[in-house]
DNA sequence: AATGAATGAGATTTCATTCAT
DNA sequence: AATGAATGAAATCTCATTCAT
């Protein structure tokens, strides 16, 4: 991976740089989870993290590269799990297969709501790189796969319509307090079939 | 309405006065969606806006009671618009008044679907005004109140996720740059009615 | 002017502006001339000319525009006497004209040799605007034109010359301790006319 | 050679700390023609050498150590350049010796203009050791020796004249891109004839 | 009412140097 | 001898807000 102004520094080798690296993302985590962007700035990461400023810098060249790194490790989460579920699909009716999908965003998005509406706000503003850029198609792309392999006429405008529709209601319900996954599928599911059928 | 660090600190009363408030929040509203809160600075909202940072200190005693007003002032169209579409529920078919205020909610939206976005980030982070929540909680209302009037078991849950979809929907169509409101029409139709049923 | 990088950021309006501009040139100045670059830092040039960071920041985008600021000053100043010496050069003879452009070359540089060292220096990693590298030479091109004046053969690389050979004396002289402008006056007459006759 | 803050921390003795010793200079060196003092710091010094900085610090205990070095190198070299083209001048003719003077002055000066001027520009702001400091003397010396040999009234104030004359020439031919050393010679012996007549 | 100059806390980033391995 | 991770003081620059005119 080369190093640019929003790609990481240097990829850890020792395994004391390991440790160092993933402080600093989970503490970045941590600060856009509680307090959004506003108060995520390099001082406050490396002190949460427990190192210096230089150390921060010496993995990550810019505020944005920290921002952007946790972004792409987010969406690689989403899409494993996405291919996970579609992975049998061939053997499976159709309801099955959508039931882990919605499985897994639910998972996914309910958890930490507002640090996923945080990054969904942050990737705006931000010139992700192309590989980062090309998990958020691939994201679609797999649902969009899905609907073709059961005869659907435009797979990937639904895909995306669909995972635009099931993002909304899954933030809406998680930022008033909803957190039981169970009750969320129920109404996940609800939508997909509504709108697919 | 008293004035706080959130609301505007005087109602421009006389016509010059107006004119200088409008133009502000003008300036505001465009730097939101052009560029999103980070370039969203009084400075340059002054300075866009075509008046001095005094001048509008003179009108809004913080930023954030710039991006407040604005957020108000979208919700109270908003919340118009869908106050207007449910007026003649009694006398109407159900399909006809849901056509209604979904053509309110997509023109709402899919004009700045940027500014839209922002907006929605900013409130996450914005301690605001009794009045200003409640138009939300307004919004969810009017339309919990359209399903209540069809004898919907869950009105105000099923409201909220409606809208929250919605949202969704066209926010994720919008910044893909779809602009046709027809198409969109169509699509959030079907989700509604696929929810709905 | 435009705003750009390396220009002033605003033409101050009001007076008090002005005086605000100068101070901090000045200011500049004279750090560059006592401690050289190494010590030509935003915050101490504030400090110096007794105004905040902010201030400074108002009037120049960066530390370079203050540098490039400086050096189009002394440049023009340098061209104004240059210019000078030279304008009745139709009307005196040869010695006499080159006394005065010795003179003026003499008093400029001989009152500061550490400020125009550290000058000369770093214009070489500055990215000169064009107006100031014309300055540049402008200098070089009146000298040549009064060498032109009197049938000399190539009197543009011999301008640069001379310039290049006066600028290394008057400096090795200053810098070794040297003050008095009529000792280095003789010597700079000698090399001129040893190196054009 | 006692180690202090300034000079090298051990004399390389091995064949390996020999190599490794002269690739910090040299990379170094390197890093001062190319971008001068602003992109000259200890970490890419480091780098471009191929050693880690741990390594540079067991050889030069500060950054200005290894400044100071590639200066005492370069004034060495000088020296005894100057030192071997005099060596014969009681049985030379007073040009024939001049001669050997300027060629060595151009092609030191010529080959990398750039980095010249950064030493020159770096000296000024950095604590000499004695021994370095007494090179420079020397340089001035060797020049006057010459001078006074052939019955000159003012032998060093005329060689220190001269050596900043020349080195005004050189550099600021060098800087406008000639590379030429002939041609050089011709004008650096005009200028000198001239002076010294 | 309006202006715009001034402030300074705070954010980003660099880099000389140390030290555990 | 060598490595490279870590440090933190210091430099650059921004921007919300105040205030004299």
């Amino acid at each position: 991976m080369k190093s640019t102004s929003i790609n990481p520094r240097k990829s850890p080798k020792q395994a004391r740089a390991r440790v160092t690296f993933d402080a600093i993302l989970e503490a970045a985590t941590r600060i856009l989870q509680d307090d959004g962007l506003r108060k995520f700035n390099t001082n406050r990461v490396a002190e949460v993290a427990g190192v210096s400023v230089g150390t921060l810098y010496q993995y990550f060249p810019t505020k944005e590269a920290i921002l952007t790194e946790i972004i792409r490790q987010k969406r690689k989460l989403m899409l494993d799990a996405l291919t996970g579920a579609t992975q049998d699909m061939a053997q499976e009716r159709f309801e099955e297969t959508l039931d882990k999908l919605l499985r897994a965003a639910v998972a996914h998005q309910l958890r930490w709501p507002k640090l996923a509406r945080t990054l969904e706000y942050a990737e705006a503003f931000l010139p992700l790189e192309h590989e980062t850029d090309a998990l958020k198609v691939a994201i679609v792309e797999t649902v969009a796969a899905f609907l073709a392999h059961h005869q659907h006429d435009t797979p990937v405008q639904t895909a995306r319509d669909l995972v635009g529709a099931l993002r909304g209601l899954i933030e809406s319900a998680g930022l008033s307090g909803e957190t039981d996954p169970a009750a969320m599928l129920i109404r996940a599911r609800k939508l997909s079939l509504g709108y697919l059928r």
